[in-house]
DNA sequence: TCTTTTTATTGACCTGGATCAATGTCGAAA
DNA sequence: TTTCGACATTGATCCAGGTCAATAAAAAGA
C-alpha cells in the first residue's frame, strides 16, 4: 500500500468542461475520477463525434491508450471534478514487484470491455426506448455499486450527451423521458431521475 | 520462451459453426487463434444477437471474461479453425515471474477496446455504406498487418454476420455492395473481395 | 436582481434503412 | 449430376426515429 503512494499521483481539479486529455496529448497516465464524472468521445474524419463512456468515482480513464501509447478519446469534465494519475510507465515497473496491481488493472480493462460490448448490444439491435432505459438501468447500477441510491440519481450529463451514446437525437430523448413518466415508470425534475417501476423496466430493456 | 510452453495448451480443432465457448461455460481460458476464424455475440434477453467481433489468427478471444470471470458472448467458427488456449489461472501465477507476458495480454486488452470503441462511432453515427466501408478497410488493415493481401481477400463470414455486426439488415448490406460495385470502388465475386479504389473509400468512411 | 445563453420540450413532417416478398445462386450430400 | 437447403440479390412498401421549427425553462453571467 505505501508503494502505491509512490505510484499515485494527485492532479489538480478541472471545471465543467474542461478537458481532461485528447488526441493530441501525449499519453503519460491512466486517470482514476477522485470525484465529479468525465465522458470520453471518439471523432470521425468529418467531425462527428460519438460520445462512448461516462466514468465516475472509482472509475479508470484512458485504458484504451494503452496499446497504440496515445490517447484515441477526448475526455471532458461533465462538472467540477478531481482525479489521481497512475503514471503508466511507473507502473509498468512495480509490475513485477505488486503483481497485484496489474492484476486490478486488467480487471478494470475487462469490465471497460464487458460494458462496450453490452453498448454495441444497445446500438445495434435495441430500440429507442429500450437503448434508454438499458442505459438508466446501467447508471442506477453503478450509482448502488458506489452506495448510492439506486432508485433516484442524477445525471451528470446533458440530454444531448444522453443522446448521442445511445445514437439517438436529442427530441427522440426528450420524448422518451415524457412517455417512461407518462406510464408512471419513472419521474425526472431536470436532471434528477426516480425510478417508480424497477420490475416493468427491467423487463423492457431487452 | 520455454515457460511459455509451460503455459500454452494446443487444443483441438474446431469446424464451421462449431461453439468455442458460450455463457454457461466455466471461464478457464483465453483463446488465441492458430488458423481460421471465429465470431463473438451476445444476446439480449429475447434472443436477439449482436455480433461483437470477428477475430483472425494470432487474435485474443475471451478476455472480456476476465472480469467476471464468466464469458459473456458466445464464439463460434466461421470455417475450419483451431485455437491455443491460455489458461488464465497459470497466467497469472506466471506474471510476477514473465510480466512481459501481463504487459502482452493488456496491450490486447486495449487494442480491443479500442477497436470496440471505433465500432461504437460506426454504429451510432455513420450511415450504412460508411459502416460496411469501415469494416471492410478495418479488415483489409488487419488483412495486411498479417502479411496477406490488403488488396484482396475473402469474407469468411456470411452477408448476415456482416449485417447483424454493423447494425444492418442483410438486404441493405448486398445492395450496399451493388452500388460499391456500380461506382468501381470494388468488386466481389462471393465471398472474395477486391478493393478497386482505395483513396475514394477512405475519403467516404467517414 | 435582470438579461443572455444554453438546454430541454413539444409538434409537424420526412427519410434512410427495415421489412416483406419473390427469385436467383452456390455448395454439400447422395 | 441432381437435389436440397442455406445464402444472396433485387424490388416494393412501410415506419421508427430523424430533422426542422417554435417555444419554454434552466443556468450562467452581469
Amino acid at each position: 500500500m505505501s508503494k502505491l503512494d509512490e505510484i499515485i499521483k494527485r492532479s489538480a481539479g478541472f471545471k465543467r468542461h474542461q478537458i481532461l486529455f485528447e488526441p493530441s496529448s501525449t499519453f503519460k497516465t491512466i486517470f482514476v475520477v477522485r470525484s465529479g464524472s468525465f465522458k470520453t468521445t471518439i471523432s470521425a474524419a468529418d467531425g462527428r463525434e460519438q460520445v462512448t463512456s461516462f466514468y465516475f468515482p472509482g472509475e479508470f480513464i484512458g485504458m484504451d491508450a494503452i496499446y497504440q501509447q496515445r490517447y484515441l478519446s477526448t475526455a471532458r469534465a461533465l462538472e467540477a471534478s478531481s482525479v489521481c494519475e497512475l503514471p503508466y510507465e511507473r507502473l509498468q515497473e512495480f509490475s513485477a514487484t505488486i503483481p497485484e496491481l496489474q492484476n486490478q488493472l486488467m480487471a478494470r480493462l475487462s469490465k471497460e470491455l464487458s460494458a462496450d460490448k453490452n453498448l454495441l448490444l444497445s446500438l445495434g439491435k435495441k430500440t429507442a426506448q429500450e437503448k434508454l432505459i438499458s442505459f438508466l438501468l446501467s447508471l442506477s447500477q453503478r450509482f448502488s455499486e458506489r452506495g448510492y441510491s439506486s432508485m433516484s440519481f442524477q445525471l451528470t450529463m446533458s440530454r444531448g450527451d444522453i443522446a448521442n451514446h445511445l445514437g439517438l437525437a436529442i427530441e427522440t430523448v426528450s420524448r422518451l423521458f415524457t412517455q417512461l413518466q407518462e406510464q408512471q415508470l419513472l419521474s425526472t425534475q431536470g436532471k434528477e431521475v426516480t425510478i417508480l417501476d424497477l420490475p416493468t423496466l427491467k423487463q423492457r430493456c431487452g
